[in-house]
DNA sequence: CCTATTTTGGATAAAAGAGTCTCAATAACT
DNA sequence: AGTTATTGAGACTCTTTTATCCAAAATAGG
């Protein structure tokens, strides 16, 4: 798997976050239950999130989670790096250590390329720019939930 | 991780036999201790790829395991298929069953096509390709065994 | 001041991946 | 035939990831 499963929810709660991004706390509830991941799973997750500042949290009735940018100021790879670190953009394909342009091994320039494509596509990417597709498109954020019911209340 | 561990040593020792390829059989031992990879867990992975036809094993003295066919005829993702099957290739980036180009996820035009390169990249490296480069420029097999003093014995 | 709502943080449990161990089966050599 | 070298197969353990649960802290509203 490219993503660990922490990372995916966190990139669909971020975009979720995006979709309806009025500046309001939504409840972490809210969001589990719309997304449909488990509520205290989600809540680690966001929590890591919270921690590197990309979300900042408010406790007590009304309170939730929001961003602390707009979605056109975060990238993909902002979350990926905040909750599965950079391994993804850094390690060996054949998982030794220190592999790099000065000791590589032998899949390391072409495994080099491919990895600087996910990485570019990642970097490129704004929560805002997949929110506008999603939801002009009416695409799913969830395995049969498009973006028009899952702001709906 | 893009590639689970199984499969990272698979493709390690997939480089040594290429490397060594006179037909021989070669002890799984020999290539545990060289590539420093676990006697039995190697074993165990070998064994996978021995169910998949990759590799051909023989048993007792002199026994050991072979490539099937030539270096120039197995690329990459054979061996990543026969270990990691296909789900890097066909998974959705945000876990959604299903996803593709009839009911997509608002990433997966843009994950399509890394997938793409991905999927392309192992596909056009043969075990010889990377053996030629590896023994060239004798790199990197193991965390600091180059490929020549891998194959002397 | 009290209650309800919500995040925080730690403990625990279940599932998957990684790694180890043992014994059986096969084959070569003496 | 017996001994040794090797793969095959299964059980088992350890670690990491994924997921669940519970109590504590914060805050709004009555």
């Amino acid at each position: 798997m490219l993503l660990s499963k922490s990372c995916v929810y966190g990139l669909r709660a971020s975009l979720y976050l995006a979709a309806r991004n009025q500046g309001e706390f939504i409840p972490i509830r809210t969001m589990s239950d719309k997304l449909e991941i488990s509520f205290h799973f989600l809540t680690k997750i966001l929590q890591q999130l919270t921690a590197e500042g990309i979300l900042e949290s408010f406790k007590g009735p009304n309170g939730g989670v929001r961003l602390t940018r707009e979605g056109t100021e975060i990238q993909l790879i902002d979350i990926v790096l905040a909750i599965d670190g950079s391994q993804l953009l850094t390690e060996c394909a054949l998982g030794l250590p220190g592999c790099g342009v000065k000791n590589p091994c032998p899949l390391h320039d072409k495994w080099a390329e491919t990895r600087d494509a996910i990485h570019e596509m990642l970097e490129k990417t704004t929560l805002t720019e997949l929110v506008q597709k999603g939801k002009a498109e009416n695409l799913r954020l969830t395995t049969d939930g498009g973006f028009d019911i899952l702001f709906d209340n």
